[in-house]
DNA sequence: CGTTGCATGTAAGGTGTTACATGATTAC
DNA sequence: GTAATCATGTAACACCTTACATGCAACG
């Protein structure tokens, strides 16, 4: 009969919760942009109608509560706070609940695997693409490490965020590696083509 | 008024059909089997029941056929087989179609982001068990690499797994350099206690 | 005067998981 | 006997995205 417990919440919750978690009274709008420069590096950026969403749930369960507020140029808001109740809920489940294994959704790769299907140079573009795109990530990453270096109070989160352009740096090379391999994998299909 | 296009499939059908399209025949359960081993090092593997829908899906709209067969056992069950349309839709789809970015959700740097909810301690054994956990997905990867390399056909194939064991390499590492700047960043906080 | 940014939501629908249900065979 | 593996599905539901809808302010 277990009805479902409404403070069992999806690690998304928990993550938009956490970014309330360092202290700011936020709008959803900036919830979102804190999640597109910091979060989405090792977790990910959810999309804006769900973290209204996931918002509304956190005040439903005492997480979090709202207030109407006023912009600087005097327009209506709504910006959301974490309540004591969301703090120590938050404390309990990033210390106790069971970590989730990382989930890794490599479109590139999954192309690769393909690799039979297609030729080896339009693959080898499309890591060399995949390769750029890292590289404009990493940068980004990076900017958004030197802004959190600046605060003593986002020491956590600066770790992250260098661990997060450690990895994309790791990603760039890992994706030098394959071209490599994939550069060889030809060189062997025409030696024996020619054989 | 455009209604969705019958072909436009989300990339885990792609990833479905191009299991089948190693050329054998097989059934859900061994697709299963297959992403579990090989596919979940790269991309991620389905619940059993997504991949039976996706195969009536890829079935429905000549991609895929199945037929009753028998087991060595004698039991019976369905095996599934690519068709000519199937492969080339997929090797379309894999040249022509937008490579989606890879999407990473990493549950243990979500906790070390929040790590001033909990303790040097507490974190640094999340980090460990993490650490510990890619050693032995590594260790699996290693082996499915193994298989693959045996079998020429499975180049492509055996080349990503071999990206995948340099990944979990890598995340390793990564994990390593956390718990250095973790210690690090522990060292300092006491030395202000202490002052 | 058009675009970008700020700001907030709803509705619809697709994606994907968990739980449930079933049943035979093989190995301990 | 009972647990694991093979094998196939359905139903319910949670998660999440896209598209739509709105409106003001600031900048060029």
């Amino acid at each position: 009969m277990e009805r479902p417990d409404p403070t069992k919440l999806p690690a998304t919750a928990w993550a938009v919760l956490g970014i309330l978690a360092f202290g700011e009274e936020l709008t959803g709008y900036e919830v979102r942009q804190w999640a597109d420069h910091v979060l989405r590096h090792f977790y990910w950026s959810p999309a804006m109608s769900q973290i209204y969403s996931e918002l509304k749930r956190l005040e439903k369960v005492g997480y979090a509560v709202s207030r109407a507020a006023v912009s600087d140029d005097g327009r209506g808001k709504r910006v959301y706070g974490i309540t004591a109740s969301g703090e120590a809920a938050l404390a309990e489940w990033a210390g106790r609940a069971p970590v989730e294994p990382p989930v890794l959704k490599h479109g590139p790769m999954l192309r690769a695997w393909l690799g039979h299907l297609s030729t080896p140079e339009r693959l080898r573009e499309q890591i060399l693409e995949h390769r750029a795109d890292t590289e404009r990530e990493l940068a980004e990453a990076d900017a958004s490490r030197e802004v959190a270096a600046r605060f003593p109070e986002w020491a956590y989160p600066e770790l992250t965020i260098r661990w997060a352009t450690r990895y994309y740096a790791a990603q760039r090379d890992l994706a030098d590696r394959m071209l490599a391999d994939l550069a060889e994998l030809a060189e062997d299909g025409r030696r024996e083509e020619s054989a």
